[in-house]
DNA sequence: TCAGATACGTTGGTTCCACCAACATTGGTA
DNA sequence: TACCAATGTTGGTGGAACCAACGTATCTGA
């Protein structure tokens, strides 16, 4: 029988692995709710464990750029789980921050996001699952994350 | 200082960096060529290493779904890096077979990728490249790669 | 045998995301 | 003061993963 897997010059390049492992995250999380709230997510969890932040802030810590960040935050402020308003000591600067509400909302997204990791990992002991974080994180750690 | 780290619920969720570090190899790979050139990649690889397929059939090894695999087809014809024809034994399918062309493009865009991936994993020794390797090998063995 | 289900390729369209370009406003600096 | 940099905003491009529908060809089972 033929086996369908990937070609070896795929399966041992990173960048190739990397995304297709993202890929199946994204399919898993579409199962359980809206793809955009990956953003959302994102955003909301730096709201949370830094305090207010600008949208350009926002865009430096989680390497996105700025022209997303703003639909981004428009989207979130929309549904009421963000108020923005203007830094009165840097009129240039949009002052964001997560409302109650937001912050519910991120313990659900992030309850749907554990069960999403639950279910990527599905074949990795708990020690391979620390291990393939750790080393993601050291690859991650030592790029900057450019966009602003 | 302010650290403009990612916050702590992104940085431990697998999914997540492997989004970011895919981001990150696309960027890179982008410097190099254009960025259309890693499905190229792909379907010449598998072409490579298996023979002829069909485009179904290149779909399900590679993970992408027959519609985009119809388009990569196309543009590696069109460059003449593919040949293409019906399959006389049954008429349904396209047999998609890599050129002379096409294999010296393939090995071109392999180095290059084996530069990306270098600059991308500068900071693993190779033990821990190898170890990554093998953890994002496992949790893709362990999904079902499904379109078609 | 033949009628329905299935597989394949193709076209057309949607969504998400990364990215680029340009602009007005504001702040910092030489 | 004149210049430059940062910020937010709008508008647009391209890649990639999807979904829907269609015609053609093959297979299956009644």
């Amino acid at each position: 029988m033929t086996e369908p897997g990937p070609p070896a010059l795929l399966r041992t390049l990173v960048s190739w692995q990397t995304g297709r492992v993202s890929t199946l995250g994204a399919r898993l999380t579409a199962a359980r709710m809206p793809l955009e709230a990956r953003s959302d997510f994102a955003v909301l969890a730096a709201l949370q464990e830094y305090g207010e932040l600008s949208q350009a802030e926002l865009g430096r810590r989680l390497g996105l750029d700025r022209n997303n960040v703003n639909g981004i935050v428009t989207r979130l402020e929309n549904n009421g789980h963000v108020e923005r308003r203007v830094d009165p000591a840097d009129r240039r600067r949009n002052i964001v921050d997560a409302t109650d509400a937001g912050l519910r909302y991120l313990d659900d997204l992030n309850a749907r996001a554990l069960d999403v990791q639950d279910e990527l990992l599905i074949a990795l002991d708990p020690g391979e699952r620390q291990q393939l974080q750790a080393l993601l994180e050291k690859v991650l750690a030592s790029h900057p994350a450019q966009p602003a």
